[in-house]
DNA sequence: AAAATAAAGGACAAAAATGTCTTTTATTAA
DNA sequence: TTAATAAAAGACATTTTTGTCCTTTATTTT
């Protein structure tokens, strides 16, 4: 099992994707994000959908319409990302899985867990969508296999 | 979505109980565990089968057996549980979900998300079983609800 | 040795996550 | 205004996770 659910790394592999070709001054359709995250295109869809929905990707539709981000978007943090598509429980949920974190009444690993937790709470803030853009362009990461 | 799984919470549940009742001296069952950390009992059995099958917990059948922890096994790294359940990819799975998280063809987040679950490894590494046994003892945590 | 106990194992069931397909709606270009 | 384009939406399918139940095996007590 890894940190985040599939739809989250989707939709943060997308994200960059817009970003950076948003940041070039063209829109995508989800056949070329899909294609150069390799993600499954509809599936990749629906999770759009939702980022759209919840107002952290812009979309127009008809032609030469797409995904894309304004200068503004581009510096949301990643974390809106996440909570778009996984809810907040990764930044407030219990380690152990308890119904509510509680400092009055804290599971063991309560301690050394929140430490983890709000270091990846941070740096999920304090990483923008639009940070990667000139790496990106660069050809310095992958996002795709 | 939370860090661990349903699975590995419960594990991680489970073992702090049976290394508690261990300290005290007690071999304890499936029915006493799942009702002290409030789990479903048939799920956690199957759990359970699982770490013993991987070494990590000890179990006798017939009457007076049950799970338990001896002292070098008290001593063992959280890890370990997390490890026997879920496998090591979280702690060193790619954060963006890519086959391999790679130094040479790194993800965007790549320095950023090392950071965080290197933090993670060394606080599931640094944690043993039986770590807090003694808070438990005294009351100091909670492990249901 | 017999009965009681408790984990081990296997088959099955429900729920959630992941993935697919088709139709509808909005926008733009011609 | 029409045709083409591309996202939005909804229904459906598969896989994985989570959860249940029943039988078997090992151990201990009587
Ligand atoms: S109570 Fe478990 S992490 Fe805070
Ligand atoms: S390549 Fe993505 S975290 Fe290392």
């Amino acid at each position: 099992m890894a940190i985040f659910s599939k739809t989250c790394e989707y939709a943060m592999r997308a994200v960059f994707y817009v970003a950076q070709r948003s940041h070039e001054g063209y829109k995508v359709g989800i056949k070329e994000i899909a294609g150069h995250i390799n993600s499954p295109e509809p599936f990749l869809a629906k999770i759009l959908q939702q980022l759209s929905r919840d107002g952290v990707i812009l979309s127009t539709k008809g032609p030469n319409g797409g995904f894309y981000f304004d200068a503004a978007s581009l510096n949301r943090p990643l974390a809106d990302v996440v909570t778009a598509v996984d809810g907040d429980e990764i930044f407030t949920g219990c380690g152990l899985g308890l119904t509510y974190c509680s400092e009055s009444n804290p599971c063991p690993l309560h301690e050394e867990f929140k430490k983890v937790r709000n270091q990846l709470t941070h740096m999920l803030h304090t990483t923008t969508i639009g940070k990667f853009n000139l790496g990106l362009i660069k050809g310095k990461f992958t996002l795709n296999k």
